[in-house]
DNA sequence: CGTTTTTGACCGGCGC
DNA sequence: GCGCCGGTCAAAAACG
């Protein structure tokens, strides 16, 4: 598209005159082409070779630059479109399986596993596992990628899978789920309705305004995704600060103040302004207990290209928002990590691999009104190792690399965080410095990746979790089979994600990729085990990634 | 002068 | 219906 605008820049422009500006690239272009040809007339006659190189150059710059811009846009919609497709794929399979199977039972507390389940974001994750062992942090994809995904065409399918839904959400109403129906917010996740991807590109149509459905005509041959609910989830970040607001590569604008309830310090509101329509919204209050605590609150999920900077951040978000939506780590009764427990049976510091670290917690609350994940990065190792969660949450450790120590996260208090440094989501964090110590523990060269290996395989090996993972996953598959072991289920040890076949790479946020051969979904429960894990485990790789952030610009 | 922040008003949900 | 509360809006003020 863009060799075509360079070669003949007035059919372009003609061409993205004759199409509205939805998309924002169309607009970058026509002001790049317009560029183009207006130096080039005079400046060719007077100075045939400087100024048109220059002048060439330059554009060349800007082309380049917009050229990854586009490509990110690309990739996002790609992403969306992979998950409708996903949906699409499991929506099918629940139907070949309800046919098969009874209805649903409920929990024995009254709390369905169900309640946080987002089945299109489990449906994303099913399709990516099946489609892509190596898709887990890759956010590149070839031509090939698209190409062998188009194969997968929904069109053929759409009948019989609306019908289906239609059925499973009256079916849901019957039985009285709870199913979080209240909260209903399908703008917090790049999730869209099956008409809005094949009606446009536009990422933007991700806000809340394009969600309504424009006529009763859509609402008759859409009612999957506009009707099915959908939790809307909000992460938590608890960090120490003196800093008024801790810089996370996104610029915002603040909003409102308001004094909350129960604390002197007031809420701020901020909103993106990266681009203009970006749902993400991000509330900050200081801990009343402890005002140098900051907490920030994050909702909803950017419509645009990200910064590197915050990049890994709002992938870490994204990823804790659809672990909490996908219902992986399930309801607040029907899970409790102990991590006394983990660290006792899994050798979670016995592992001669671990180096010092500064740990941090993650709590999924369940609490109304939205389903939050909480990371804790104030607390030293030894105060969380003592901490009891509380009980409307679960926690579970997070190991975070602990050198150098992160200033502007901790406000010089003294409480060892991670460093704050960019990598890439596939990166692999280098041994520690000569000369760091260790705290007692054995020093060794640790990668992020072997971290999340070990704490998911900590989490995973919970029995409590394997059990709640089942009655999670039974829910999206319609009924529970006797699966094989969890051990076995749940293959994590591979540092290199992209290779592990197991546990593959299966989060909202990063799943464009190369569909494989094996595209049937096996409709056995086990099957599905290691999906849910990879998205425990993508999690946890997101959050030790998110220690590197780079913080300020 | 454009952008950002401030701040009171407004709105909707919820409980009583 | 009323009040409380969280969240948002929007006009005015402040800022660069």
């Amino acid at each position: 598209m863009l060799l075509m605008m360079m070669r003949s820049p007035s059919s372009t422009q003609q061409d993205c005159n004759n199409n509205p500006p939805a998309v924002n690239t169309g607009l970058n272009l026509l002001t790049l082409n317009s560029g183009i040809s207006s130096t080039s007339a005079s400046d060719i006659h007077r100075n045939p070779n400087n100024k048109l190189m220059t002048s060439l150059q330059v554009e060349l710059e800007r082309l380049h630059e917009e050229n990854g811009e586009l490509k990110t846009m690309l990739d996002q919609m790609t992403k969306s479109y992979s998950q409708l497709q996903a949906q699409l794929l499991i929506a099918m399979q629940k139907q070949a399986q309800n046919r098969l199977r009874e209805p649903i039972k409920c929990e024995a507390n009254g709390m369905l596993a169900r309640q946080f389940m987002d089945p299109r974001l489990s449906a994303a994750a099913a399709i990516d596992h099946v489609r892509n062992p190596s898709v887990a942090y890759s956010s590149g994809k070839t031509p090939a990628d698209h190409e062998a995904f188009s194969s997968f065409s929904p069109s053929n399918l759409n009948i019989e899978v609306m019908s289906t839904e239609r059925d499973q959400y009256k079916r849901r109403l019957q039985t009285n789920i709870n199913c979080a129906e209240d909260a209903l917010d399908r703008s917090s996740q790049c999730l869209v309705s099956p008409n809005h991807t094949s009606k446009s590109s536009d990422p933007n149509l991700l806000d809340d305004d394009n969600d309504e459905p424009k006529s009763s005509t859509d609402q008759e041959q859409v009612p999957v995704a506009d009707q099915v609910p959908f939790r809307k989830a909000r992460v938590s970040v608890r960090a120490r600060s003196e800093a008024p607001m801790i810089s996370d590569g996104c610029q915002w604008r603040k909003y409102g103040q308001k004094m909350a309830k129960g604390n002197p310090c007031p809420r701020a509101y901020y909103r993106c302004t990266m681009a203009i329509g970006c749902p993400v919204r991000k509330q900050v209050q200081r801990l009343a207990e402890d005002k140098t605590i900051l907490i920030t609150t994050y909702e909803g999920n950017h419509s645009h290209p990200l910064p590197p900077a915050a990049t890994a951040m709002a992938n870490t978000t994204s990823a804790a928002a659809a672990m909490l939506l996908s219902g992986s780590t399930t309801s607040k009764e029907a899970l409790q990590y102990h991590h006394h427990h983990h660290l006792a049976n899994s050798g979670f510091f016995s592992n001669s691999q671990l180096p010092f670290f500064a740990s941090s917690m993650a709590t999924l609350s369940a609490s109304a009104p939205f389903p939050t994940i909480t990371l804790d990065l104030t607390q030293s190792p030894m105060q969380q190792f003592h901490r009891i969660p509380p009980p409307s949450s679960s926690t579970f450790p997070l190991p975070l690399h602990g050198y150098p120590i992160n200033h502007q996260l901790m406000g010089g208090l003294g409480h060892p965080i991670p460093a704050p440094m960019y990598f890439p989501p596939n990166y692999k964090a280098p041994p520690p410095p000569a000369g760091v110590s260790l705290g007692g523990q054995r020093s060794t060269s640790t990668h992020a990746s072997g971290m999340v290996e070990t704490v998911s395989a900590a989490i995973a090996s919970d029995p409590n979790f394997t059990a709640a993972l089942a009655a999670a996953l039974s829910t999206i598959m319609g009924a529970p089979r006797p699966h094989q072991g969890h051990q076995e289920s749940i293959n994590i040890n591979d540092g290199d994600i992209a290779n592990n076949n197991a546990a593959r790479g299966v989060v909202a946020s990063t799943n464009n990729s190369p569909p494989s051969a094996n595209i049937g979904v096996p409709p056995g429960f086990a099957a599905w085990i290691p999906t849910a894990s990879s998205l425990l485990h993508h999690f946890l790789h997101q959050l030790i990634i998110y220690s590197y952030v780079p913080l300020g610009h």
